[in-house]
DNA sequence: CGGATTTGACCGCC
DNA sequence: GGCGGTCAAATCCG
């Protein structure tokens, strides 16, 4: 089994991603004998087997780019091979299924990380290390790394809970300019494992069925507490207008006011999975 | 009773 | 000074 562009993933980050990217290769052909294109009506069977097919699909994507993410998050500059890999797996769903689906990934900078990252010299030095402020009330948790070295990654979903980790609410914020208040999560893991995964959850304008959250991801889980469940939580959760993009270091700044200013940049799935 | 949530206060950054 | 993010006491809940 030949996998590429996924060199600095773990053995077993390949293996799965290979059996998934396998399943979503065999899937969309599937799909595509099954279910001649265009369905009949609204609501027949053949769509709902259709919007099915959508979903799983949708999940093999997302799970993927999940996993092609580095794991040294610290250190790393996103894979730039892994944005290949996720393009082509997103052209070949889309060559079965019009309009395509898309999902949108990209890597942008914390705003104020920009600045001061040019006096931060490392990354790794800062991890378990107790950062105190002025005042005794506000400081840093235990191991938490400074906002600037964070990674952060946003997904929009209808479903912002059910992304198979554990999280407790620990804030909430109206938000200027916005119609909703934004939520604060950390992982529940944070005290026992030090995980310092966190998340903010803040609903878009919509109504009923059309009801989207951004979902913001910051550090990635250290846990390890992944729901079992996870896979088919999240083929719900991410179906339709499935976008992630990740945020690192090295584009350039935004201002905050900008309103969502992240321009997507496309991700490949472009591995071949050989025997 | 212990864990989760709420909510006002506080802090750093711009 | 405004804003976003976090803290921590109060409160809720199973």
């Amino acid at each position: 089994m030949v996998l590429s562009g996924s060199g600095q993933l773990p053995c077993h980050h390949k293996m799965v991603i290979g059996e998934i990217t396998r399943s979503h290769q065999l899937l969309t052909r599937l799909k595509s004998l099954v279910l001649p294109s265009p369905p009949a009506s609204a609501q027949s069977s053949p769509e709902l087997a259709s919007n099915l097919f959508d979903e799983v699909l949708q999940s093999y994507k997302v799970s993927i780019s999940m996993l092609l993410r580095p794991c040294n998050c610290y250190s790393e500059s996103p894979d730039v091979k892994s944005s290949e890999n996720i393009r082509a797996l997103e052209e070949e769903t889309n060559s079965v299924k019009e309009p395509p689906e898309r999902i949108a990934i990209s890597y942008a900078s914390d705003s104020r990380k920009e600045s001061q990252s040019k006096t931060s010299t490392t990354s790794n030095l800062h991890l378990y290390r107790h950062q105190w402020r002025k005042s005794g009330k506000k400081k840093t948790s235990i191991g938490e790394i400074p906002r600037e070295e964070q990674q952060s990654w946003t997904t929009i979903t209808a479903a912002p809970h059910l992304d198979g980790h554990q999280w407790r609410k620990y804030g909430e914020k109206h938000i200027s300019n916005s119609e909703f208040p934004r939520n604060y999560y950390r992982c529940s893991h944070l005290k026992e494992k030090k995980c310092q995964a966190k998340k903010t959850v803040q609903q878009k304008a919509g109504s009923g069925e059309r009801i989207r959250f951004v979902v913001t991801y910051k550090m990635h889980h250290t846990c390890k507490s992944m729901d079992p469940t996870y896979p088919l939580l999240v083929e719900s959760a991410t179906r339709e207008d499935s976008v992630i993009s990740f945020a690192a270091e090295d584009n350039p700044p935004r201002k905050k006011t900008e309103a969502s200013s992240t321009v997507p940049m496309l991700i490949d799935l472009n591995f071949t999975v050989q025997s």
